[in-house]
DNA sequence: ATTTATTATCGTAATATTGCAATATTAAAA
DNA sequence: TTTTAATATTGCAATATTACGATAATAAAT
């Protein structure tokens, strides 16, 4: 036991589940909002920011990228961050269609 | 090591954190995937309808209402589950804002 | 009062996440 | 080519989540 039942869950489901869960940490939320602020960033500019180390901060920056909520473009010696909108469009969407619904 | 440091994050983003976190489980998507559909629901309606054991059942109601994202009313034997639209309303302006968002 | 039905809680094992120091990787600069 | 700078990865300890059987709690029905 302690192993998520993925398998017997719609493709949906598991896509929502996965993004939410990538936001489900207030320093990715943190990473977020600087990108929201920014623009872009450097995982650098986070370690100054964030009250984490490089390696935590580095960690957090790769799961909310393979939740597709971020992506990275090489530059140079660095990697540029920016957020990824049409991934952030599928929960937006998603939690649209739960409010609309009205009680029956 | 090994605990979320949450005092180090705004409330705001401890706030939609708990509330992702909640919904980033593939399970508690189909709850709120039934209650949309049906309005209203007990444990024993999940149980029939999920791959789950009834107390997994019970923990993830659990957790979703910690989360603000259902209320529960009793209702003779049993509790009667609903969802609760202004914590799904917290989540849909936050991310109506970060689309909302022009780059730089 | 006893039984029945429904949901919650406890205890526990398996698995996953969080965080960091240390180290590796990568590419520009000297 | 050696050094420097920026990120990523590894390894590990602490903590949290997931799942379930067993049991407790609660309230209606008999």
């Amino acid at each position: 036991m302690g192993a998520t039942k993925t398998a017997h869950f719609t493709s949906k489901q598991n896509q929502i589940a996965i993004i939410a869960k990538a936001l489900g940490h207030p320093a990715r939320v943190a990473i977020v909002e600087y990108l929201m602020k920014e623009g872009v960033c450097f995982c650098g500019n986070l370690v100054e920011k964030l009250p984490l180390a490089q390696a935590t901060v580095s960690q957090h920056l790769k799961e909310l990228k393979s939740a597709g909520l971020i992506k990275g473009n090489i530059e140079g010696n660095s990697i540029c961050y920016c957020l990824d909108k049409s991934t952030f469009g599928i929960l937006y969407t998603y939690f649209s269609y739960v409010i609309s619904i009205h009680e029956k």
